[in-house]
RNA sequence: GGGGCUGUAGUAUAGCCUGGUUAGUAUCUAAGGUUUGGGACCUUAUGACCCCGGUUCAAAUCCGGGCAGCCCCA
């Protein structure tokens, strides 16, 4: 008989409820009292600094200085860039029952609070480029279905905010911002993206050019992983970003903003997860490996001995030593793969007696007998083949759902099978919406220029720009 | 924005339609004992009707509102 309470019950072809109990049972979040609030516990904080290591280093590498500002933002600083306050105002929450004179805002983003700084600061070429990132929450008061970490109210993140003093610059900036997002996550947390840009519709409220990654999920619905803007003169003109030049004439600055947030670790439970659970990629995942001894009474003295001594041994991979005694083998087993814990290390007399250990994957669950001697050769290699392993499979699984279409009908079929789907189409915004209206709320996820023209599946007109439509999260 | 479904121990659920003993079961947790190579077993104990109001002699059950979760459509 077997006992459904503990494990993980749904399969992941159910993907919106497996989502919501994997999230739960691997501990990676709760629910708070407060709609489309998450709490999000330590296994899921981890994977968070994890990523935050990463980035600091490439920040560091840039030249990005961290920094903090404040939570609120007085409504009239939303007002001053009017394409950004259209853009976010539906989502804009606000303190009201202060003593200041005006209402504020909880930052949705930073732009405007940040450039009023910024305006003060720069005065002169010499303080340029001006280079700032900050880590914190923000909060968008989102009416949508809420979903922990793919669609909260709140939400952790990194905001990235450069000034330039050419517009070439920072067009240079919001491009290799994105590439390093690319390859962030396509190195660490082993999910392929697709990279481009944003179309008129879908561009950042207030961005002359958006950079998006984007990856596709199980149910073949897309979801953005990051953007990164190229503002031009839009903010420094709004928020009067000025500067000195060389010629002594007086000029606003380039700006480029940039951000990622934890619906990256939304994104890395469906990419990898399975019928059991979370898997994580070695790379991401705080413990590598779980030492697990099968301990008879005649035997476990010795079992526990050998345990702790390659507990030791592979001390820096944060091994996990589940010395409990009131579990079974079988038991520990379910537990830790529910919590995607790469490799296992299976410790027991058999093992003893023939000098090795059994070490089985987590992404295949291949067991593979080691000789003692080869461990701490063997267990790099193989976390470094769950993680190429990993991002090959969503790779091809990526791959396999890129189409295109040339006919409206065609692209509504093929979105609906779970496919992102490339056509051509004039973006001018109203073709998108039309687009839109016809494909159940599918959006290009990103364009691209081609060199041949091609005709708009809508309008019938020449253009050169390609669509990637898709449903989204 | 529109429509629908749901809410009972930490978790999963029975009971609700047709109001009426001490709200049942499994798991978790705690204690003790036997176990341990893919979710072992026995004994004992703790633990719940989302919130506010209404109807009624009596509400987990019926009604209204709120809050939260989920689904579908735009």
């Amino acid at each position: 008989m077997k006992k459904e309470t503990q494990g993980i019950t749904v399969k992941k072809e159910n993907l919106v409820d497996w989502y919501s109990e994997v999230v739960q049972k691997a501990e990676l979040a709760d629910y708070a009292p407060i709609k489309g609030f998450m709490i999000i516990r330590p296994n899921a904080y981890s994977i968070w600094q994890n990523i935050q290591d990463y980035f600091n280093k490439v920040l560091e590498k840039k030249g990005v200085r961290n920094a903090y500002f404040p939570l609120l933002i007085p409504e009239s600083f939303f007002k001053k860039e009017a394409k950004h306050a259209e853009g976010f105002n539906p989502e804009l929450a606000y303190i009201k029952n202060t003593d200041e004179g005006e209402k504020l805002a909880l930052r949705p983003t930073s732009e405007t609070i940040m450039y009023d700084s910024y305006s003060k600061w720069i005065r002169s070429w010499r303080d340029l480029p001006l280079k700032i990132n900050q880590w914190c929450n923000v909060i968008r008061w989102e009416v949508k279905q809420t979903k922990p970490f793919l669609r909260t109210r709140e939400f952790l993140w990194q905001e990235g905010h450069c000034v330039f003093s050419t517009e070439n610059e920072a067009e240079e900036n919001m491009n290799e911002m994105a590439e390093e997002y690319k390859k962030m996550v396509e190195e660490i947390l082993a999910i392929p993206v697709l990279i481009g840009k944003k179309s008129e519709g879908e561009k950042f409220a207030g961005a002359q050019t958006t950079m998006t990654i984007e990856s596709l999920m199980p149910d073949g619905k897309a979801l953005q992983m990051g953007t990164s803007h190229n503002l031009g003169q839009n903010f420094a003109k709004a928020f009067n970003v000025k500067f000195k030049d060389q010629n002594e004439k007086e000029q606003y600055g380039w700006q480029t903003s940039w951000g990622f947030s934890t619906r990256l670790i939304g994104a890395l439970t469906m990419v990898h997860g399975d019928d059991k659970g979370l898997v994580l990629p070695p790379k991401i995942a705080h413990n590598k490996l779980v030492i697990i001894p099968i301990l008879f009474d005649k035997t476990s003295e010795k079992v526990l001995k050998k345990s702790k001594e390659i507990e030791k041994k592979l001390a820096k991979f944060n091994p996990i030593a589940d010395y409990r005694t009131d579990y079974s083998p079988g038991w520990k087993y379910h537990e830790w793969e529910m919590k995607g814990i790469p490799l296992r290390i299976e410790i027991g007399p058999n093992d003893l007696a023939k000098k090795q250990v059994v070490i089985v994957r987590r992404d295949t669950n291949e067991k593979i007998s080691v000789p003692e001697k080869n461990i701490e050769k063997e267990v790099p290699k193989l976390l470094d083949e769950i993680q190429k392993n990993l991002f090959n499979k969503a790779k091809k699984f990526l791959d396999s759902r890129i189409d295109k279409a040339e006919t409206l009908k065609e692209l509504k079929e093929k979105i609906k099978l779970g496919k992102i789907v490339k056509a051509y189409f004039i973006d001018d915004g109203k073709t998108e919406d039309y687009i839109k209206e016809a494909t159940e709320g599918s959006t290009s996820r990103l364009i691209e220029f081609s060199k041949t023209a091609g005709i708009c599946i809508h309008t019938g007109q020449k253009t050169n720009t390609i669509g990637y439509f898709s449903k989204s999260y």
